[in-house]
DNA sequence: GGAGAAATGTAATTTTCTTTCAAAAACACC
DNA sequence: GGTGTTTTTGAAAGAAAATTACATTTCTCC
């Protein structure tokens, strides 16, 4: 196959031998987890890494023969990676690499002169808002809203930079009238995780999934009875305790000059849900809030939305 | 910098009940053989027209049944559009529906389905940060940068929501080594404003600029000698008595379903701002982060990320 | 109304993927 | 250096999905 799509991929590789996991956070991930992975799995991991294209169209077992391995060994590596099936993986991998495209303008770099640089920040964030977008399983979202809506209280956890976009997230459901609470320390999230009770739903929000005390929280919260949606990516170890998985797959480099474009993604998603739970709660909720609007309207209360 | 990718939002958003047909070649390729096709074939093309995030997801079985088919015809389907199966089918549909094209348009609304919604808010965000990409002025923001690399001391005021920006430019120009606070509280703003000493510098973030409070802060900072960077919008009286203008004008919807880009918008401001900052200060800032950062990895020290 | 052709569905086949379990390799501990 | 244990890997059975072959229905036109 050939789509023309491998030359953006490589015009997207600049200096540094960098390849095409560079570009995409799918290849980033997979990269990035290959030390992780057992010999033989990541032979496999390396090959894709190599000929992500070619994978997209040979089977598992045209896939272990070329690498030189098991099928199962291809499925397990799959499962490393984080997708639940090869085909699944196939399929994302192809909407990765399709995707890739926006990334044809390269990292902020050290010799960037400001005009420059604010143009990368902006489409750092810009492309991988796209490939949020593009990976959004509607499926998880529609449970997502659906327990969202059944909710008696909502509880939103980020630890770090992340509590930012947990207050931002209390601040929106907040105003639908669904009690809803943020919490950025870790301590006070157990405590609280142990207080839901069952229908209750926790917001988790974490760009790397690999804060314990997070983890332990979500934990306690599903031993509560309480349901977990967790806004991370897609193989972390909180996105295995959770109940409902929105995937935020942020290619986020390590790099000084890295923008933080994980909690826009994240807010980005927040906005998402809470737009969601808008339509899904009909028009009373539509009512009720546009009344609210046009009383703070009416008194002159400013101020509220700044 | 033009990307090409506006043209993609802008020329793609035609009347409003134009869909995915429009904008993408695949489905445009399917719409016109529409017609050719039997009729139990074209309630398939009819179905992966409405739906094609779906068709992603399920198999042939499930697509059947949804249409009300039987497999076959479905295989038949695939064939008549020119795919040798259906998997080729899929994958294919996968990448096309990821190569960058929104291809949901306009905005959000009472009657729009949950898969609809998911890439109209996207969209929104990503046009947005476009938007302010394409109106920066990188003048400005030299200007910005120059003020800050010379700040004794940096205070960020958000009032309400944007307090949360306010705190998330703290994290990151505290990491930086400048002391930085942020206040989302009108009268401690205030009362921090008539502490400041010339060269200081207050970053007031205000989606409207309308907020008096935060207003009469920013004229307290600037009495007392401080530079006042403000990120707002163009016409705002907040902008008025700002010392430098970073412009983040969002149509900023009153409508209950609207998401709140300029969080977003104003978040990717804040990391051009401190991308910026970074680069300005040169490799000695560089070299400090990444000691700082080594140090934390070397200790296993997990979470400050998340 | 019935013969023939077209359209569609049923069921069997084949391919592809997943899971189970056993063998082999690596490792730790004597 | 050997022995028991864990980890890693693969062989083979099992399940799921897609494809093919064939039968049935539906339509058309005489």
């Amino acid at each position: 196959m050939t789509t023309g799509m491998e030359d953006h991929i490589v015009a997207a590789a600049p200096a540094a031998g960098a390849d095409a996991a560079e570009a995409n956070p799918l290849l980033a991930r997979i990269r990035a987890s290959l030390p992780e992975l057992r010999k033989s799995e990541r032979a496999v991991g390396e090959f894709v890494l190599a000929k992500p294209n070619e994978v997209l169209n040979i089977s598992i077992a045209e896939l272990a023969y070329r690498v030189g391995v098991s099928q199962p060994t291809v499925a397990r590596f799959v499962g490393a990676v984080g997708f639940p099936g090869f085909k699944d993986f196939k399929l994302r991998l192809a909407q990765s690499l399709a995707s890739g495209v926006p990334y044809v303008h390269g990292d902020v770099g050290p010799d960037d002169s400001l005009e420059e640089v604010a143009p990368k920040v902006f489409n750092r964030s810009i492309a991988a808002l796209m490939n949020v977008r593009n990976q959004l399983d509607p499926a998880r979202l529609g449970r997502a809203v659906e327990v969202i809506t059944r909710a008696g209280r909502m509880e939103f956890y980020g630890v770090g930079n992340s509590g930012i976009v947990a207050s931002d997230a209390q601040h929106k459901f907040f105003r639908f009238g669904i009690p809803a609470v943020a919490y950025s320390d870790p301590h006070t999230q157990g405590m609280a995780a142990t207080l839901l009770e069952p229908g209750d739903v926790v917001v988790a929000i974490s760009a790397s999934g690999r804060t314990p005390e997070l983890i332990r929280a979500c934990e306690l919260a599903r031993d509560a009875g309480a349901e977990v949606i967790a806004i991370t990516a897609t193989a972390s170890p909180l996105a295995r305790v959770s109940t409902v998985l929105l995937a935020a797959d942020v290619h986020e480099d390590p790099d000084v000059y890295a923008p933080m474009t994980s909690r826009i993604v994240h807010l980005a998603l927040i906005d998402v849900l809470s737009v969601s739970v808008a339509l899904a709660s009909g028009p009373e909720l539509i009512k009720r809030l546009e009344r609210t609007k046009q009383t703070l309207r009416d008194k002159r209360i400013r101020g509220f939305e700044e």
